[in-house]
DNA sequence: GCGATTTGCCTAAATGCTTTAGGCAAGTTC
DNA sequence: GAACTTGCCTAAAGCATTTAGGCAAATCGC
């Protein structure tokens, strides 16, 4: 029997890929089992269960994201920062729909911990930086601009804004001009 | 054969009560007939199907979301109106988060035209009578609302705001004083 | 009341995904 | 080249979905 090369990292980057394609939910043990020919058990020696091949997904997502907006950040400052943040969220949640549904899996405490999860709550902050808070705020702020790229991205993921006008571009660019304004703006407690 | 007296009404009802005790995507057909103790083929006479079942149980979680937001609504305008429907969507994901994760459940275009959908946009637009907003920066904002209510309420809910400092329901009232105040002072383009 | 019809829940069975146990042969080591 | 490790296999059990067909309880017409 030939043997196939197969690796956690290869299913992992294949069951993303798949998530792309199906839907993270659909994502399976069996179904990547097919596209490498490969029989069913035979993944098991590579990946734990369904759950831990979903794991490894979300935990390549937050990582390849984390990294996208890393690199879109330097250099960058204030309502630019803002922008291109956004931008990065937006535009990975619509190319790779399965990966950034995998993002918000929920995982366990030191699974979480270990991810690249907190690189993005840095990296929020870290645009802040061009705005003028002092804690608490910041964090608020923070929390505020997750909440806001989060909702807009699945809400249009979900086609909540399609077939109506303006379309979700427009809208994207002023929510990014409010959020700026807001923050050159933070109201007093 | 004592007759239980199952129908699509109270599966749906008890499909939501396990939804918000096991999670909406465990939701079963086989747990349900479990419950009530009769055979899953027995199910099928009320619900086409696992997925006519979530679909029901979103639908169901649409509109009392929708009668919660609309009492909440009357007789309050303005920054109170925004706050009261925010309390409603954070409260009932709180209180009941299997069924909020059910009105997250993609809907085919005609199903979602005849659910309570429409109802939460128009609410959401009720509030904006309180501002002064033309279009189409009134559709921009009432996306904005969304994607924060949403947004926040399901990072919290994903446990995205506990264990750190400020609690989330400081940040609530803080991004909800924040959403006002960017209300009364939206940028123009 | 009582027969006819509808309705509700049943048994049975096929399909598909998950997961574990144990085996054999291809690769690696010395 | 023998001994070991590793990769993919077969086999089988468990559970959820879904359909087909059956019997009995509720309901309706008379």
């Amino acid at each position: 029997m030939a043997r196939v090369g197969l690796t956690s990292e290869r299913l992992t980057r294949a069951g993303a890929e798949l998530a792309d394609e199906v839907g993270f939910d659909q994502v399976t043990v069996a179904e990547l089992a097919r596209r490498f020919d490969v029989k069913v058990a035979s993944l098991y020696s590579h990946v734990k269960s369904s759950q831990d091949l979903k794991t490894r997904i979300a935990l390549l997502a937050l990582e390849e994201l984390a990294d996208l907006g890393a690199a879109a950040l330097a250099g960058r400052a204030g309502r630019d920062a803002l922008i291109a943040l956004g931008d990065v969220y937006r535009d990975y949640a619509r190319e790779h729909p399965g990966r950034y549904a995998a993002t918000r899996l929920r995982l366990d405490p030191a699974t979480a911990a270990a991810s690249a999860g907190g690189k993005h709550a840095q990296m929020t902050r870290a645009i802040l930086r061009g705005y003028d808070l002092a804690e608490p705020d910041q964090t608020h702020a923070v929390r505020l601009l997750g909440s806001v790229f989060h909702g807009f991205v699945s809400l249009e993921l979900d086609g909540g804004f399609s077939h109506s006008e303006p379309d979700s571009q427009e809208t994207w660019t002023r929510v990014l001009d409010a959020l700026d304004a807001l923050l050159r703006n933070w109201p007093a407690p």
